[in-house]
DNA sequence: TTGAAAGCGCTACCAG
DNA sequence: CTGGTAGCGCTTTCAA
C-alpha cells in the first residue's frame, strides 16, 4: 500500500469493486448492511480519507467554498468568516480563505486562483469596480459581494446612507450643529455612502457644510487619531463627532481621552472592543457581522443549489445603540 | 468549448499539444520565445485558468496549506492567520481555513478534510492531547503546532512560564502581596503553564499561594469581570492583577472601571484593542502573533522543503510593554 | 524543442 | 445489490 490507501486499496481490503466503496463513502443506498459494515471496518482499519481532488476532478464541483476580503486582521471581516466557515462546514464545504490587502490586482489573482481551485461559490468584499474578468466562471461558481455592493452581482449590505443620516439626526436633535466625520476613505464606497448621508442630514438642517470638519483620508486608527487632535486646533471645534468605521471610532476616542475632550458626543459606524468599557461608552450603528455573514452564506448556498436565481441585493437594518457617547447634548 | 476551457482548448487554440502549453504554464525551459508568446496569447483570449483539482491528483501535491485554529474571532488567531496567508501567497499556495471551536472531535473532523484536501502542511493550534490519527499523514503533511505544544510535533510556542514570572515579579518589586490571577481554564496548557509561573514567581518570593485570589474558569470576557468583581468582596482584595490572556484583560479592565478600582494594578498576557487607550492604558506580555505566524509558516515552508528535517521546538521571546497600568506601586 | 501516451483516484454509466 | 470500464485535466515518461 501506498503512502495514503486509496479506495482500491480498501476495496481490496474489504474484498468488494472500488463501485461498492465510492456507494459506502458517498452514502448511497442498495448496499448490504453487511457489505457496508465490511467495507467500514476496512475503511477505519486502514484509515482511509477520500482524495478530494480526484473527487472534484471527476465530478466537477469543488468541496471549499471561496472568501475573499480585505484583511481577516480586521474583526468585522475575521467574525464574518467565522460564521462563514460554521456554516460551509454543515454543508460539509471547507473554506478557502484569501486577502486582497486592499489591492485590486491581488483581488484578481486571488479570485483566478479560486476559481481554479474549483471553490463552488465566493464571498467577495470587493475592492475593484469591475469584475468582468470573472464572467467566464460566474455560471458555475456564484459570487455573492459583501459589504459593498457591485450591480451586476447579489449583494449583502447595510444601507450605509440611512443608518449615517439616523446618526446625524439624532446629533441635530441634540443641539448639535458643528458636527465632525472622520474616517472618510475614498477607496471605499460604503465610507463615501456614510459622507453622502451625512451631507444629506446637514443639509435637510439647513446646517452648512464645513470642509474642516470632515478631513479626508482618516479610516485607520492612527490617521483617525490625528485627524480628530487637528479637529482641536480649529477656531471652532466640533461638539460632536461620526466616526465612519470601528477603526475610526477608536482613533477619536483615543484623540478624545488623550485630551481630554470627553465631553464631545461620539458615534462610531460598527462596534469595537472596549467600546462599551470606556467612559462614557461609546454608541454604535449597530453593523453586526454575524448578521451579515450569515445572510450572505446563505445566499451564496441558495446560488449554489439553485442556479440562475434572480439576483438580488439584501440590504440589512441597522439600529443606532445608545451606549451614552452619542447622547451627550450640545453645551455652548 | 465547455464552460472553463482546459489545457486542450488552448493547446487546439494555439496550435500545440497539451504538453507546450504544460510548460509554459508551469514556466519550464526549452519552448520557444515564439511558441511561448503564442501560448500566451491563446491562454488569455480564452480565459485559461489551471485546474487545481487535476494538477494536484497527478503531481499528488496540493496547492494549500491548512490553518487549524479555535477561532477566528479570537483577534490573536486572525492575525495569526493573516501572515501565514501572506507568507503562503509568496510561495504560491493558498490558506484552508478551519476552526476547531475547541472541540477535539471537530478539530479531529478538520484535520481529516485537510489531508483528503492534500494540503501541503498544517498549522495547528491543538485541542487534544494524542494526534496518533494523524500518524499516516505526518509523511507527506508536516504539522506544525502554534500557541500550544504536543511533544512528537514541531512546535511555535512563547515561554508561558518564564514571561508569567516576570510579570509577577515586577508587581512584587513594587510592593504588592495580594496578587489575583484571572484567565485560569484547565482546558489550555497555555493558562495552566501561566498559572505554573504565577505559582513559582510567589513561592520564590516567600508569599503564600491565596487560592480565592485565583478563581476558576475566568479565561472569556464576561467570566473574567465577574471574577474580578467577585475579588472585591473578598475581605482583604488583591492590589495587582494578572490576567491570564488578553479576553480576561478586558474582563478585567472593564470590571476596575465599572467599580472605580482604578488604582489596582494590571498586567495582561497578550495586548487587545484599545489597551492602549484606557486610563491606565494596560501593561501586558508582548505575545505578537505576526512573530509567531511568522516563526510557524517558516517552519513549516521549511518542513515542507526539506522533509525528514530534525524536529524542534521554537520558543520566541515576549518583553514586558510598560504602559502605566503594571507600574502602579502597592499603596497599603 | 516538441509530442504521444499512460495514469493519478475517483464517479458515472451501463451490465450482470 | 454489485462490478467493469471510461475518462475528468493534468503531469510525467519516453520518443522523435
Amino acid at each position: 500500500m501506498r503512502d495514503r490507501p486509496s479506495i482500491t486499496d480498501v476495496a481490496a481490503h474489504a474484498g468488494v469493486s472500488i463501485k461498492t466503496v465510492s456507494r459506502v463513502v458517498n452514502a448511497e443506498a442498495s448496499v448490504l448492511p453487511a457489505t457496508r459494515a465490511r467495507v467500514d471496518l476496512s475503511i477505519s482499519e486502514l484509515g482511509y480519507v477520500p482524495n478530494s481532488s480526484a473527487r472534484t476532478l471527476k465530478s466537477g464541483v469543488g468541496d471549499a467554498v471561496g472568501v475573499v476580503i480585505d484583511t481577516i486582521a480586521d474583526p468585522f471581516f475575521a467574525a464574518l468568516v467565522s460564521v462563514i466557515e460554521t456554516r460551509a462546514l454543515a454543508e460539509d464545504m471547507g473554506v478557502l480563505f484569501a486577502s486582497t490587502g486592499f489591492d485590486e490586482g491581488r483581488e484578481r489573482d486571488q479570485l483566478l486562483r479560486l476559481a481554479g481551485q474549483q471553490v463552488r461559490g465566493i464571498i467577495l468584499a470587493p475592492v475593484a469596480q469591475d469584475h468582468g474578468y470573472l464572467e467566464r466562471y460566474r455560471a458555475s461558481t456564484p459570487i455573492v459581494m459583501v459589504d459593498r455592493p457591485r450591480d451586476t452581482f447579489d449583494s449583502v449590505v447595510v444601507d450605509d446612507i440611512r443608518a449615517t443620516r439616523a446618526a446625524i439626526d439624532q446629533f441635530v436633535r441634540l443641539g448639535h450643529t458643528r458636527i465632525a466625520f472622520i474616517g472618510f476613505d475614498a477607496r471605499f464606497s460604503t465610507t463615501t455612502h456614510r459622507y453622502e448621508g451625512y451631507r444629506q442630514a446637514l443639509a435637510e438642517h439647513g446646517i452648512p457644510l464645513d470642509h474642516t470638519l470632515a478631513p479626508q483620508a482618516a479610516a485607520e486608527v492612527t490617521d483617525a487619531k490625528v485627524a480628530t487632535l487637528g479637529l482641536f486646533g480649529l477656531a471652532s471645534p466640533p461638539t460632536a463627532i461620526f466616526a465612519a468605521n470601528p477603526r475610526a471610532g477608536i482613533g477619536v476616542v483615543d484623540a478624545l481621552h488623550t485630551t481630554g475632550h470627553t465631553g464631545v458626543a461620539v458615534i462610531s459606524f460598527g462596534d469595537f472592543a472596549f467600546a462599551s468599557v470606556i467612559r462614557p461608552a461609546v454608541s454604535y450603528i449597530d453593523q453586526d457581522p454575524f448578521h451579515i455573514g450569515n445572510a450572505a452564506i446563505e445566499r451564496l448556498i441558495t446560488l449554489i443549489n439553485e442556479p440562475g436565481t434572480q439576483r438580488k441585493r439584501i440590504v440589512l437594518d441597522t439600529n443606532l445603540v445608545a451606549r451614552g457617547s452619542g447622547e451627550i447634548r450640545a453645551t455652548a
